[in-house]
DNA sequence: GTACATGCAAAAGCTTTGCAAGGAC
DNA sequence: GTCCTTGCAAAGCTTTTGCATGTAC
């Protein structure tokens, strides 16, 4: 049963559209991933879909807004996403741009600075660079 | 004397040129710096220096490769590179792409995962992000 | 029916590249 | 003299947008 993705889209507030629900099939099926519009544009190929480009990239700015992906901040200058929407870090391979997720538990930060007054932390990424 | 700009570019491999010399002073005169080229680009005009956008491009595209300088990751179709060369974090408002630097024994990670197998680590950065 | 989404093509924004001329070493 | 760098314009790549058509609600 796919009615999870569907439910997904619907309770962000998004139209439900079958493009939408293609490309969200795509993200959400399978286990988490790290990805770009190019990756999901050439799934879309593969399964003959036939969403256009301009469709899948105001999918995915749209799914990145209602929060269903995230944005990973990475030195791209390709937007990247991750369908793992929990509290989570990354080790990161420049030379290959791979990513290996870490769970949330297996890192903590022992202290940090207090931020800028008027302001408060939203979240953390650690982002730790491997070779 | 600005004879520690000069240095800087020739210990890096990196030809003299007064275009690399009139970037750089850009750069490292002041205090430490966040950019994006279109900063440089302004500063370039507002002196009338006179360098090719391209030029510019280059110039922190090699500055960057020869660790003169380096990039941030961030989320943003543009690169963004800091000429604070030390180990150091970051707090971040993506609303107003602020950056500011978090001096690296301000932040200390209690425990953190191996690498992959094969794998060492280079270095991590965290971001933190306010709002 | 209305507001939003799609598809296509065109435009926009950032960055790189080809090539001829110039400059560093 | 050789090889690297510059400037300019053109091209490249990623992403966004305008507009007519189509679809969800």
């Amino acid at each position: 049963m796919r009615n999870f993705i569907k439910k997904k889209i619907e309770n962000s507030g998004l139209r439900l559209t079958s493009q939408r629900v293609k490309i969200a099939e795509i993200l959400f099926e399978g286990p988490p991933m790290h990805f770009t519009a190019e990756h999901i544009k050439l799934e879309v190929e593969k399964k003959k879909l036939n969403i256009s480009l301009a469709t899948i990239y105001n999918a995915l700015r749209d799914f990145n807004e209602k929060n269903l992906i995230h944005q990973i901040k990475l030195e791209s200058t390709k937007n990247w996403y991750d369908t793992c929407l929990e509290d989570h870090h990354h080790f990161y391979n420049s030379k290959t741009q791979q990513l290996i997720d870490i769970k949330k538990n297996d890192i903590s930060l022992k202290k940090y600075p207090s931020p800028p007054n008027g302001f408060k932390i939203k979240k953390y990424d650690v982002l730790i660079e491997i070779e």
